[in-house]
DNA sequence: CCGCCTTTGTCCTGTGAGTGGAGAAAGATT
DNA sequence: AATCTTTCTCCACTCACAGGACAAAGGCGG
């Protein structure tokens, strides 16, 4: 089947096609209301994009009170591919162009063992989501890596968790498999991206976005913009001090964030707190699992452990310092709290809040929300979507 | 005399203007080499900003191998007028729409005695300034405030240093007395706009500007455009934490970076050393001047007093570990020390520098210049006037 | 000093983007 | 059935801009 080749020619198509994948199927008459082009130059612009089949009609519109308008939408048949590769796991989606998922599929996975292997297994579930009828091909897809990446070659740079990457060819060797265009960015920028194209942070213009994970990182939204830094690796947040001469981190430091609050520190923790005998809920996990991990520390919290409430609260506390800093430096009007242990919930979330808004002067908190993400493992898959999808609805 | 009463009429004569501003008289042909415009095209917007009296001719240029070009410049009479309210001095200078200092005065006085008592000053100053010969009038006015302001109103928010200015209408207030455009930002965001117009920070996109004086703030640039935050209190990193149970700070919370090290911070450490005994240079300032500040400890540093020396590199660590959280979130491209404790000069960035590299990951520092802002008392006011510049220079 | 080349400036025409109005088409309202 | 709304199409007109022809002004070698 062929696949998407056209591109919008100017930046009045590219603004259609924006508002037609975030606003759904649209009459002519009322993408006229969005634009403030004269209703002749619309006309023009839609039928090029229809000739281009990037669009398609799709019937009438209900009536506004006179002549009925004609509806049109994106080709329904155009689909994208969302990567999300985390540090133990990889998340696959399939989008239409709207960047609904259409299908998900997830699986543990260890990016230590290098790109290669990595590569395989996203190729193979990609299939196995192609073979469901979903897609018959990829138009694009976007793909997030857990470590910082050089956005306009798409290729991670010296990621410390995650040997053998450093320079690999990420874009060009996925493009090549897929043969379809593909960005690549890190996986705390897409998720991100995932919350304000289709989460809490809608209509939000600059917003962190903290991710908690087997690491820390933060998304930094400026304007509307992803803001990556000078060297792609701006939100890496987990090695920020949070604890004068605290705990040795991976890093070489002492009193990362990191080190002493992320799913690894979590597992750590309750590993030694199940040991010395503090926590009988947690021991017993460890007896029946053979190991201990963030969820079983937010299995025993609901189930009432004081042991795993308190290194929760512990852990919220100390991310929350950090956030309070973070805060008072760059006053978002949002702060989005998600990742693996996002199953923490609402203690680690009230923890969180308690330190920022003890620590923050009231201008910059007196009205700043403090949320759950509200998209769980799609976040990733839709922000890879919706970079790619960004980068194929803008002029060549 | 008539003021300037026009503004540019399109984009491209604002580009014309902005070039003009930053690059100086400049010959036609040259300006058709950075504007990517047919020959014709450029005339006729050149001929259009002549009849403005924006620009006016100025002879005629060097030969570049065939006919000489005519030379063109921003119009010589243009005045922009730049403030700078500190919290205990005040800055004024007269700049030319190439934003060059012709006059500056300087004086001490109190925030606190409240903008109407500033405003006489500042009024006074310019009149001061004016009677030099200097100007005849004033085109446009830039202001900066020592805190949060409510950028597109030109109004201070919630100032915790200056209380009374609470929603003083500035903008309004000071166009009103002068009969000129005005704009007003924070002291900080000035100081960053200067460094990057005529400082170390050109042709930088991405960079922190740290601003030490009586208290501590930090400019904050994004892809060359100052960000402000969602609600003006962007870089208001004086209240970050940087000594868990530290001393009491001013905002209610303990261990603020500026309860630590600031202006004041180092007068009450010096007071409290010369009265213990500690400093023997430092008493006999104590007694010479009747108090001590900032100033007092820089020279009694740079005549070896090693109690100094210890205040200034316990400053400069602690400042430095703030300054590394926020190179490993912001990941920028230069970060610039300035504000009136600059005399303290290269122990203060021995230290900083020392501190930073220590604490943030090589990926953000590895080529991460860290510098003294190059303007001195001249970054404030040529700030402003680039503000108000980069206003009157833009379409309407 | 003279011819020739280069650069700069001016004039003019062609093109394509875009606007706005007239009127036709299609439906709602009474 | 008559009238009002909304939508769509068509067309003429304006405007921005490019690009070429040509003139003006200078440099340079003989």
């Amino acid at each position: 089947m062929r696949r998407m080749t056209a591109r919008p020619a100017n930046a009045h198509q590219a603004r259609l096609l924006k508002l037609l994948r975030d606003g759904g199927p649209n009459s002519r008459a009322q993408l006229g209301d969005q634009v403030d082009l004269s209703r002749s130059k619309l006309a023009v612009e839609v039928d090029r994009l229809l000739e281009t089949g990037l669009v398609v009609a799709d019937g009438l519109a209900a009536s506004r009170g006179g002549r009925r308008s004609h509806n049109i939408r994106l080709a329904p048949n155009l689909r994208f591919l969302g990567v999300d590769i985390g540090a133990t796991s990889v998340d696959v989606a399939i989008t239409n162009a709207e960047l609904e998922v259409l299908g998900h599929l997830n699986q543990p996975m260890d990016v230590r063992e290098g790109p290669v292997a990595v590569f395989e297994q996203v190729l193979s579930l990609a299939a196995k989501l192609k073979a469901t009828g979903l897609a018959e091909g990829f138009d694009g897809a976007g793909i997030g890596v857990p470590g910082p990446v050089r956005f306009p070659e798409g290729v991670p740079v010296a990621p410390p968790i995650m040997p053998g990457w450093d320079g690999f060819p990420v874009r060009e060797a996925l493009s090549q498999e897929l043969g379809c265009p593909v960005m690549v960015d890190n996986d705390v920028n897409l998720m991100a991206m995932g919350e304000q194209h289709a989460g809490v942070a809608r209509s939000v213009g600059d917003f962190l976005c903290i991710k908690i994970g087997t690491g820390i990182g933060c998304g930094i939204v400026v304007g509307g913009e992803v803001y990556r830094g000078t060297t792609g690796s701006a939100g890496d947040i987990g090695h920020i001090q949070a604890v004068p001469d605290g705990r040795p981190c991976a890093c070489g430091n002492r009193g990362c964030l990191e080190a002493h609050f992320s799913g690894a520190a979590l597992a750590r923790d309750a590993l030694e707190a199940a040991r010395q005998g503090l926590s009988a809920e947690l021991a017993s996990r460890l007896e029946t699992n053979g190991g201990l991990t963030a969820v079983d520390v937010a299995a025993a919290a609901a189930a009432g452990d004081a042991t795993s409430l308190d290194l929760i609260r512990e852990g919220g506390t100390r991310t929350g310092q950090v956030i309070a800093g973070l805060v008072s430096f760059f006053n978002p009007g949002l702060v989005v709290i998600g990742g693996g242990v996002t199953g923490l919930g609402h203690t680690l979330l009230a923890a969180i809040r308690t330190q920022v808004y003890r620590q923050s002067l009231p201008l910059a908190t007196g009205n700043l929300p403090i949320v759950l993400g509200e998209l769980g493992q799609n976040a990733g898959v839709i922000g890879a979507a919706r970079l790619i999808s960004d980068h194929l609805f803008s002029p060549a």
